[in-house]
DNA sequence: CCAAAATAGGATTAAATTAGTCTTGTTTTA
DNA sequence: TAAAACAAGACTAATTTAATCCTATTTTGG
């Protein structure tokens, strides 16, 4: 699967935080991670991930836990995959003997590079704002 | 990596198969398997697959060796992914607890279904000989 | 007719990746 | 100053993917 749990914890977790800003900006790590049924330390790990990416901003402390602080549109899958496990990957090659084992273009490279752009220009178009509309819960 | 190594192998495999078959149509798993310089056993079992689906067939023996039997313009990574590893798929949910711990629709299906469709078309698009002529092997 | 060269297919093992946890430390606030 | 939070790196567990092994079966040439 090309989409990591992580990821997807993290795109869930803010579709989470946006739905549910109207009164607080600040959400626990624990409140999240029960709210969606994920693990609490699984779960400040991709926080720590999107914080250093500047996604979101974290605050320690007995009243701290972490807040959006990007625009929430223009926050896109591809700005929280980039920032979480890192952009999905069609198929490693150009070359690269580690993994294809030939040294001359096969010919799939032309076709997995554009291939690689379409999907991330899909990503670059959903922003999260967009997500939460769309989620029913 | 959305491609596995057996999908991989395997397209490149009919590639040189195709760009091969001038002066012969049967290729030995033994040829193929040191010409592209990849596990001969493993390659046998990715035939094999390549053989059920009908994409190419396989004779026993001495004389023995694989050989493409459907129209080499009409195989298409998606038909050779499908025979092999089966199609890569972006990302498992549509309420799937064991993926997802949720149960309700959390936004992102309908975006991972559109994309999904997107990159099978893709693959459908690229034929072997496609593939072959753009090759620069 | 039998040895050698092939594929067939299931079981198994090995390697790599991904997911998740542990441990120790720091910050903040009541 | 204790409790509740996040930080960060090391570590472990689980899962998936890659590859091999083993035991047939088929075919053909000598
Ligand atoms: S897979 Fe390496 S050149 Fe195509
Ligand atoms: S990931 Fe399961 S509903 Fe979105």
């Amino acid at each position: 699967m090309l989409i990591s749990q992580a990821n997807d914890y993290a795109v869930r977790s803010l579709i989470y935080i946006v739905k549910n800003s109207q009164y607080k900006k600040i959400f626990t790590t624990k409140e999240v991670a029960e709210k969606l049924k994920i693990s609490r330390i699984f779960l400040a790990k991709i926080f720590q991930k999107l914080a250093n990416k500047g996604l979101i901003n974290s605050m320690k402390g007995v009243k701290g836990g972490v807040m959006i602080i990007k625009d929430t549109d223009k926050i896109t899958l591809y700005d929280i995959f980039e920032a979480v496990d890192g952009i999905p990957v069609l198929r490693k090659c150009i070359y690269n003997r580690k993994i294809c084992s030939l040294n001359y273009d096969c010919g799939m490279n032309k076709f997995f590079n554009k291939t690689q752009k379409l999907l991330e220009n899909e990503l670059k178009k959903v922003t999260i704002v967009n997500l939460a509309k769309k989620s029913n819960y």
